[in-house]
RNA sequence: CGGGGCAUAGCUCAGUUUGGUAGAGCGCACGGUUCGGGACCGUGAGGUCGCACGUUCAAGUCGUGUUGCCCCGACCA
C-alpha cells in the first residue's frame, strides 16, 4: 500500500471528545471517526485490524468444531416476547417499528433467534453437539456509551452458541471454548487472564470472563499469588475462605456513646480512637420488595452484586434518606443492627466473628459500643456479601491474592436450559424421552479487543501493535522523496517485501522525514525500515521495531528473510 | 436515569464577564526557501458562532426552550 493513497487521516492534536488512550489513538492515527455517540465508522486501517482479529477468531472457532452462520440484526419482537426478555431487557434494547407498526429490535445478542432456529431443526440427540457462531454488529443502547470502542452502542461481536444433550456435553463444549479463547487472545499477542465471574442477567451457572490486563481497565481482577493454584476472579465474584478465628476476648456489656456528627466509619473511628475493623458498617438498601440492612466490617466494602444474588432480587439501590429515617428513626450515618426492625438484616460472616464491636444506635449522634452479634442482635441471612481486597487469602489455597485491572474482552456462559425451556427447544434421547437442549453462549468483543490491544500496547508516541493484529507489518520510509536513488531503492524493497507476502506500506508522501516518522509511530507499524542516503551508498537499511526502537542495520540482499525473522520474534 | 460540563473555521481553542460589523494556532490551496523526528516566509480559501423563540436600535455575547456531545455514578462484549 502506498501511504499517498492510504485513507488514514492522522491528527496532530488530541480530539477533545476522547478521554482514554485507545480512543485518542484510534482517532489520531486515523482508524476511526465518530458518527454518533457510541457509534463509529471504521476506516481502512481499523478494518485491517478487525479482519485480522476476526480471522484468528474464525480459525479457533472452526478448530473446535464451530460452524459460522449469519443471523439477522433485525429481530421480530415476538421472539423476545416469547423468551420474556422483551419486557425484561429494558431500554438497552434498541426497538423499532416497521411500516405495518410491527415491533422489532436490533439484536443485542442472539439467544432468541438461534434457539428458535435450533428448535425447528434439531430434534434428536444424534444432531448434537452443535456449535454455531457468527461475527457481526451488535446493538445495545447503553446508558452511557464511552471510552470510544471500549463501550459503544454498536460493536462487533463474535457469538457462539453450543447445543448439547446434557450437562456433561455442555462441560465439553465449555472447555473447548475456554481453550479456544485462550488461544485467540494469546495469538492476538495480548496479556490476559481468564477469571471467574458473575453471570448477571444472562443467567446460568458457570461463567468466566477473559480480561486483557491494562491499567485503564474498569474491572478489578483478583488472582492468587501462588501460580500453581491459578485462582483468578472478577472482584465482583471473588470469594473468601470461611472465617475461623474467633477472638478470645470476653464480651463486655453494651453501652451507648455520644458521637456527635460522626456519620462515616472514618469519622467514628477517629472520634472514638478505634480501628475501623472494630466497627460494624450498616448500609440500608431498597429492593423491589423490601428494605435490607447489609452489615460488613468497617474496613470492608459491600459487594452489591453478591448482595443482589443473595437476596434474589432484580433491583438493588441504596436507600434514600427518607427511608433510612423511617426505618432507623435516625439520620443517615447512625444505622445499626441493634433493635433494628422492619427490614431484612444480611451480615457478612466476618461480622458474626466480631466481638465488642461498634455500631450505629439508630439514634442521631450516638453509637453503641461492645455490640456482640447474636447476643445483641439477630441476623436473618449470613452470607459473603463483601468485596474481597488484594492481600486477603485465596479461597482455594490460602495464599495471598493480588490485584490487577482488566478490560473484559470475552465471556463464556453455561446457560443450561434457560432459553431452551422458555422457547421450547427439545430433543429426543435414545429412549424417546423429550428433554430440553442444554445450551452455552460465548462472546468476544472484536472491536473492543482492538481497543484493548491499544490500551495494553502504546507509548507516548502512539500505538504499538502486536504483529499478529497490526494493520500492516512493515512501513518503508524513504527519508527524502526528492532523492531518486532513495525512492528507487525504497520501491524495490517495497516490491520485494510484498512479493514475500509481507504486508507493507511505503511512505511515498512528499513530506519531511519527521512527519513520516511521527505518523509511523502513531499508527504503530511493528517494523519500520528507513532508507536514507547512507542506505543508498552502503546498501544497508535501518530496521527499527516499534516496540523497542532499537535500530539495526541490515544489508538489502536477503532483506525479506531478515524482516520475516524479525517479525516472528515480535 | 441522576449529577456536572461543553457547543465559535476540517482540528485544538480564544472572544461571552462589560451586547456594537468574526479571531489565533494547526490543517488545506498556491509560490518560494528548507529537508533524518510534526520546518520557515508570503499569499489565499474556509464560519447563517448547534437549533428555535425572546429581550434590544443592535445578540457569538443576555433570557427561555430544545438538540447534540463529553465527563462522574448504577449495567455490559
Amino acid at each position: 500500500m502506498r501511504a499517498k493513497e492510504l485513507f488514514s487521516p492522522t491528527l496532530r492534536e488530541v480530539p477533545a471528545e476522547a478521554e482514554v488512550v485507545s480512543h485518542q489513538l484510534l482517532l489520531r492515527a486515523g482508524f476511526i471517526r465518530r458518527t454518533a455517540a457510541g457509534v463509529y465508522t471504521y476506516l481502512p486501517l481499523a478494518i485491517r485490524v478487525l479482519k485480522k482479529i476476526e480471522q484468528i477468531v474464525r480459525e479457533e472457532m472452526d478448530h473446535q468444531g464451530g460452524q459460522e452462520i449469519m443471523m439477522p440484526i433485525i429481530q421480530p419482537a415476538e421472539l423476545w416476547q416469547e423468551s420474556g426478555r422483551w419486557d425484561v431487557y429494558g431500554p438497552e434494547l434498541f426497538r423499532l417499528k416497521d411500516r405495518h407498526d410491527r415491533d422489532f429490535a436490533l439484536g443485542p445478542t442472539h439467544e432468541e433467534v438461534i434457539t428458535t432456529l435450533v428448535r425447528g431443526e434439531v430434534n434428536s440427540y444424534k444432531q448434537m453437539p452443535l456449535l454455531l457462531y457468527q461475527i457481526q454488529n451488535k446493538y445495545r443502547d447503553e446508558r452511557r456509551p464511552r471510552f470510544g470502542l471500549l463501550r459503544g452502542r454498536e460493536f462487533i461481536m463474535k457469538d457462539l452458541y453450543s447445543f448439547d444433550r446434557d450437562a456433561a456435553g455442555l462441560e465439553v463444549s465449555y472447555r473447548k471454548m475456554h481453550e479456544a479463547y485462550t488461544s485467540i487472545f494469546k495469538r492476538c499477542g495480548l496479556l490476559f487472564r481468564p477469571v471467574e465471574a458473575d453471570s448477571g442477567a444472562i443467567g446460568g451457572s458457570d461463567t468466566h470472563e477473559f480480561m486483557v490486563l491494562a491499567d485503564s481497565g474498569e474491572a478489578i481482577v483478583l488472582y492468587c499469588n501462588n501460580q500453581a493454584c491459578g485462582y483468578a476472579a472478577n472482584n465482583e465474584k471473588a470469594t473468601l475462605p470461611a472465617e475461623e478465628n474467633i477472638s478470645g476476648e470476653t464480651l463486655k456489656p453494651l453501652i451507648r456513646a455520644a458521637t456527635p456528627g460522626c456519620r462515616t466509619v472514618e469519622e467514628v473511628a477517629q472520634f472514638l480512637r478505634i480501628s475501623p475493623q472494630t466497627i460494624i458498617k450498616t448500609i440500608l438498601y431498597e429492593t423491589e420488595k423490601e428494605v435490607v440492612a447489609a452489615l460488613v466490617r468497617g474496613d470492608r466494602e459491600i459487594n452489591e452484586i453478591k448482595l443482589l444474588n443473595t437476596l434474589g432480587c432484580l433491583r438493588l439501590e441504596l436507600a434514600g434518606a427518607k427511608t433510612v429515617q423511617q426505618i432507623t428513626g435516625a439520620a443517615v450515618g447512625f444505622a445499626g443492627p441493634v433493635g433494628l426492625k422492619g427490614c431484612t438484616i444480611v451480615a457478612d460472616p466476618e461480622v458474626l466473628a466480631m466481638v465488642n464491636a461498634v455500631t450505629g444506635s439508630n439514634t442521631d449522634d450516638t453509637h453503641c459500643l461492645n455490640v456482640n452479634p447474636t447476643r445483641d442482635f439477630e441476623v436473618n441471612i449470613t452470607k459473603d456479601i463483601r468485596m474481597v481486597q488484594a492481600g486477603e487469602p485465596c479461597p482455594h489455597c490460602g495464599s495471598q491474592l493480588l490485584e490487577a485491572k482488566g478490560i473484559e474482552v470475552g465471556q463464556i456462559f453455561k446457560l443450561g436450559d434457560k432459553y431452551s425451556k422458555a422457547l421450547g427447544a427439545t430433543y429426543l434421547d435414545e429412549s424417546g424421552h423429550s428433554l430440553p437442549i442444554i445450551m452455552g453462549c460465548y462472546g468476544i468483543g472484536v472491536s473492543r479487543t482492538m481497543a484493548a490491544a491499544i490500551e495494553q500496547n502504546h507509548d507516548n508516541n502512539g500505538i504499538i501493535w502486536p504483529a499478529a493484529i497490526a494493520p500492516f507489518q512493515v512501513v518503508v520510509i524513504p527519508v527524502s522523496t526528492k532523492d531518486e536513488k532513495q525512492v528507487a531503492l525504497a520501491r524495490e524493497l517495497y516490491q520485494r517485501l510484498l512479493e514475500a507476502g509481507i504486508e507493507t506500506v511505503i511512505d511515498d508522501r512528499p513530506e519531511r522525514a519527521g512527519v513520516k516518522f511521527k505518523d509511523a509511530d502513531l499508527i504503530g507499524y511493528p517494523l519500520r525500515i528507513t532508507i536514507g542516503s547512507k542506505a543508498v551508498s552502503e546498501n544497508r537499511v535501518e530496521l527499527q521495531p516499534r516496540r523497542t526502537g532499537e535500530v539495526t542495520l541490515a544489508p538489502t540482499q536477503n532483506l525479506e528473510k531478515i524482516v520475516l525473522e524479525m517479525l516472528t520474534a515480535l
